[in-house]
RNA sequence: GGGUGAUUAGCUCAGUUGGUUAGAGCGCUACGUUGACAUCGUAGAGGUCACUGGUUCGAGUCCAGUAUCUCCCA
């Protein structure tokens, strides 16, 4: 390749789809067979069919690729297992919408047609999302991907249904749940949108039927008076303690209702009476299982009053009966006032309509069984939580463990295979729909309407995927798996679920780690979304800037599991850095056109730099090894920025440009040549992880001139660190270099001179070896500080017009041509002398404090002495150059 | 209402079992086209570590309380 040919800036485009197209050719990222050593496997949280990759999936997947590719380089088999989600109420609710564009609806189509027009736009659009992962670098093992409604995993879930149906641990109750009487259709939690909202509350009076008093209630929904089953109060409150287990007659109805004692019940709020109505609210239908309640359905399922509401309300709409209600309290006299209330009012969140809490009948796994061993796991610390904090989460949760509704009433997603006779109603729970009746030897049958919760596809993710309920190769090799990395939002949903799952019909954990990351949010804090319009779409990032850019800004950017804020600037980051690697790569090339046939490592001519470099890069194999195996992907991707930008190309690379240009000793500019290229190829494996793209351009260029066997591979090996490398005594000469550097140009600045202008030193070291130091590599003060001529020396003072600088304890002294600001100048050393007094100030006192000196550790003292001396030496070179100016 | 976490520079965050002059990146200011890179370089300014009390020779760090905010669940 001719180095000229390399351009300026770094264009992504090209080199992402070559390099991926070449991982795939090679299968790079389908596990090795025929090995015994132990996988490394990570599972997808699978991204939803409908999804489209937003900043949250590039997280997500950024962390798990950078994970997986760690271990691959490490020469473990390494399984990331991809697949979709069918998110049942998102991909139906998409499809109908759909519909509704063309004038249709699913009631026209009925539920077969829809199912089949779901089924369709899958195949046609449905897997865009995975396309968008590959554009990201993701190096899933594509053959392997699974899909929730596949055979496969159906075949899964009807088995795990059945098998905890037969167990009883599924069983058909009556429950709460969110309903929209416009849709006519059970709303999930989260398709619940909860406003504040300006309401009223209404105080009625309970007329005691053994007396001549009252309670007061308060509510906000006037109307379910006509279903309440109770009044509670606090067991503790006083007030009432004397009502508990009397009646009382509820209004407009002429039924007698108890008091009872509930722990639920706030006696600061209201009149510390709650009226109880089981079927229509879902605290009261708490109340009402624990003190078993009577539970009133008093509208039907459009929102409309029924017979049990009473002959007066029936057929009545459930606001005209709200009116109708209060209208008679008051002819009564038994509304006592009315008050404006704002409350949280749950609203649809596709018409808008108010959801009305309503009683029906759901299928619910009992979870608690299953949680047991589930705590244990987390116990014992088979199963870990980083950070660790979350810990806490999942086990209050596991703790107060609710059983579990997975009935859904829509189409889309997998029907609950419970069967029963159209004879006798007779009900079968099986895998496939049965011949006979067992009751009535009746042969028909219809399937129950329903369908699975989406998550109860995905809890079985672990095994599902592997082809359980048959015992796999798969199944065997990557089960238990070993990292699983997700938002800490769905520990419950998910997390645990799977957990519990896998332990249940597998008898192991499903992994033994799990990474919780942040939420990516907009600069100013807010959560990405469609609706506020903040989020970017990443692909157009990728197409910009490039995947490895866009991956390694959002690891630089995810410390220990807090917030990613998503930002321009944030991504400057990763950009930036890419274009340092590539100019540095395009330098490097440029200088290593002749390196054909380089010195064998140990005949190089390394001088201070070189040693050091090397030195440095063995303590950052070592710690970016302990930041990816520790998770701690930032860090990782820190420690390498660092050092590739700040002492690979600002330091090591400056100083060898000297030799590179100038010597004339052949022996130097090889070993620099071949430094430079050792350096930048190991570089390139460390960083490989987070930046794939670039690090393999790389790698392939440099591979053709670095001596290494010609198919030798990026990804073959992780480097490890060769302590026989690590030099402290070089790091600690180079870092005394770079101080003194440093300080030199602090100088300059300080009397304003400009970086270009040459200037000459005097140097009073204070030993032999310091001496020795600076006069050989006086070449780097002159390379990286325009020193162009220093004087060296144990015994030399302070030249006559110089300012001066201490470094440890080396003084440095620049000489100066008369071009000083005397009057800034003294003000300037003023400030100085102030904070440097304030300092010795307050070490002195440290020192001449008693206790200090008595309970204090030995070496705090000594480091406290030894500060204290070398702020003196300061404090009095100070003092002289004020002194100087006059 | 229950639980959880947070509060350090203009912004986003580090700060390991209490022990330097509390750090980094971005932004800002000044200067600079020194033969890879202006997507660059050199330097500078900027902080009552939310507040109040306590423990300690010593607190950003430990404890208690207050305030404000985040998230999950109900």
């Amino acid at each position: 390749m001719e180095p000229m040919d390399i351009s300026k800036t770094f264009d992504p485009t090209q080199i992402e789809k070559k390099w991926y197209a070449y991982w795939m050719e090679r299968h790079y990222f389908v596990p090795a067979e025929e090995t015994d050593i132990k996988p490394f496997t990570i599972l997808i949280p699978p991204p939803n069919v409908t999804g489209i990759l937003h900043m949250g999936h590039v997280l997500n997947n950024t962390l798990q690729d950078v994970i997986v590719r760690y271990y691959r380089m490490l020469g473990k088999p390494t399984l990331w297992l991809p697949g979709v989600d069918h998110a049942g109420i998102a991909t139906q609710n998409m499809v109908e919408k759909q519909l509704a564009d063309q004038g249709l609806d699913r009631h026209i189509l009925g539920r077969d047609k829809l199912v089949e027009l779901i089924w369709q736009w899958k195949h046609e659009k449905g897997d865009r999302i995975i396309e968008q992962l590959k554009q990201l670098g993701c190096s899933c093992d594509w053959s392997r991907q699974r899909f929730t409604m596949d055979e496969m995993l159906s075949r899964a879930v009807k088995e795990v249904f059945v098998s905890l149906y037969e167990e009883g641990l599924i069983y058909k109750g009556k429950y709460i749940i969110n309903w929209c009487p416009r849709c006519v259709t059970a709303l999930a939690n989260d398709e619940v949108e909860h406003d504040d909202e300006d309401g009223k509350l209404w105080h009625i009076r309970y007329p005691e039927v053994d007396g001549e008093g009252h309670v007061v209630v308060a509510t906000t929904r006037p109307e379910t008076v006509l279903g309440d089953t109770a009044v509670a109060v606090n067991p503790r409150d006083e007030r009432y303690r004397h009502l508990i287990g009397k009646d009382l007659h509820l209004p407009l109805t002429g039924r007698r209702i108890p008091v009872v004692s509930d722990d639920y019940v706030d006696m600061g709020f209201g009149t510390g009476c709650v009226k109880v109505t089981p079927a229509h609210d879902p605290n009261d239908f708490e109340i009402g299982r624990r003190h078993d309640l009577p539970q009133l359905l008093v509208m039907d399922e459009h929102g409309i009053m029924n017979a049990t509401a009473g002959h007066e309300f029936e057929g009545m709409e459930r606001y005209a009966c709200r009116r109708k209600v209060v209208e008679m309290l008051a002819a009564q006299d038994l509304l006592e006032k009315v008050e404006t209330h704002k409350h949280s009012v749950g609203h649809c969140y596709r018409c808008d309509t108010v959801i009305e809490p309503y009683l029906s009948d759901q299928w619910f796994v009992a979870m608690k069984p299953l949680g047991e061993r589930a705590i244990e796991v987390v116990e014992s610390g088979e199963v870990k939580f980083y950070p660790e904090r979350w810990t806490k989460v999942y086990m209050h949760w596991m703790h107060n463990i609710r059983d579990w509704c997975i009935s859904r009433q829509i189409w889309w997603g997998h029907r609950i295979p419970a069967y029963y006779c159209l004879a006798c109603d007779h009900m079968i729970v099986a895998k496939k729909m049965p011949h006979t009746c067992p009751r009535c030897q009746g042969s028909s049958f219809r399937q129950d309407e329903d369908v699975l919760d989406t998550w109860f596809s995905s809890w079985l993710w672990p095994f599902s995927t592997m082809g359980w309920p048959d015992e796999t190769e798969d199944l065997k090799r990557f089960l238990p798996t070993d990292v699983l990395i997700t938002a800490p939002e769905i520990i419950y949903l998910w997390v645990a679920r799977m957990i519990m799952s896998t332990l249940k019909f597998r008898g192991v954990i499903p992994f033994h780690t799990v990474l919780l990351h942040g939420t990516v949010r907009d600069e100013i804090g807010r959560k990405m979304s469609k609706s506020l319009g903040n989020s970017p779409d990443p692909i157009d990032i990728i197409e910009s800037v490039g995947a490895d850019a866009l991956r390694f800004s959002m690891v630089f950017s995810t410390p220990k599991g807090a917030d990613v804020f998503y930002s321009d600037a944030m991504l400057e980051t990763g950009r930036n850095f890419a274009n340092k690697i590539w100019n540095a790569y395009r330098f490097i090339m440029m200088n290593a056109e002749q390196v054909a046939g380089l010195p064998a490592k140990d005949k190089l001519v390394m001088e201070l730099a070189d040693r050091w470099i090397y030195s440095r890069l063995q303590q950052v194999i070592s710690e970016s090894r302990e930041h990816y195996e520790a998770l701690r992907l930032n860090d990782a991707g820190q420690c390498l920025f660092q050092f590739i930008w700040d002492e690979f190309c600002s330091w090591y690379i400056e100083l060898a440009k000297d030799r590179l240009y100038q010597s004339d000793d052949a022996g130097k500019r090889l070993t620099v040549k071949y430094i430079l290229l050792d350096v930048m190829q190991t570089a390139m494996r460390l960083l490989h992880p987070i930046m794939p793209f670039i690090t393999e351009e790389i790698w392939q260029s440099v591979k053709m001139l670095f001596p290494m066997p010609e198919e030798s591979l990026i990804i073959a090996a992780y480097p490890e660190a060769d302590s026989s490398l690590i030099d402290l005594a070089i790091a600690d000469e180079m870092a005394l270099v770079q101080e003194s550097i440093t300080a030199i140009r602090n100088l300059r600045k300080q009397v304003n001179l400009s970086p270009a202008s040459e200037i000459e030193i005097t140097i009073k070291v204070s030993d032999d070896r310091q001496n020795r130091l600076f006069q050989q590599y006086h070449a780097y003060l002159n390379k990286l500080a325009r020193v162009n001529q220093a004087y060296v020396g144990t015994t030399l003072s302070k030249p006559p017009q110089s300012i001066g600088a201490v470094v440890r304890n080396v003084e440095f002294y620049m000489h100066l041509s008369g071009l000083v600001d005397i009057v800034a100048e003294k003000e300037r050393l003023g400030k100085q002398m102030e904070k440097l007094t304030k300092e010795l100030t307050a070490i002195q006192n440290k020192l001449a404090n008693d206790n200090f000196v008595q309970h204090a550790k030995a070496e705090v003292v000594d480091k406290e002495r030894a500060k204290l001396a070398e702020v003196n030496t300061k404090a009095n070179l100070l003092r002289q150059q004020m002194e100087n100016l006059g």
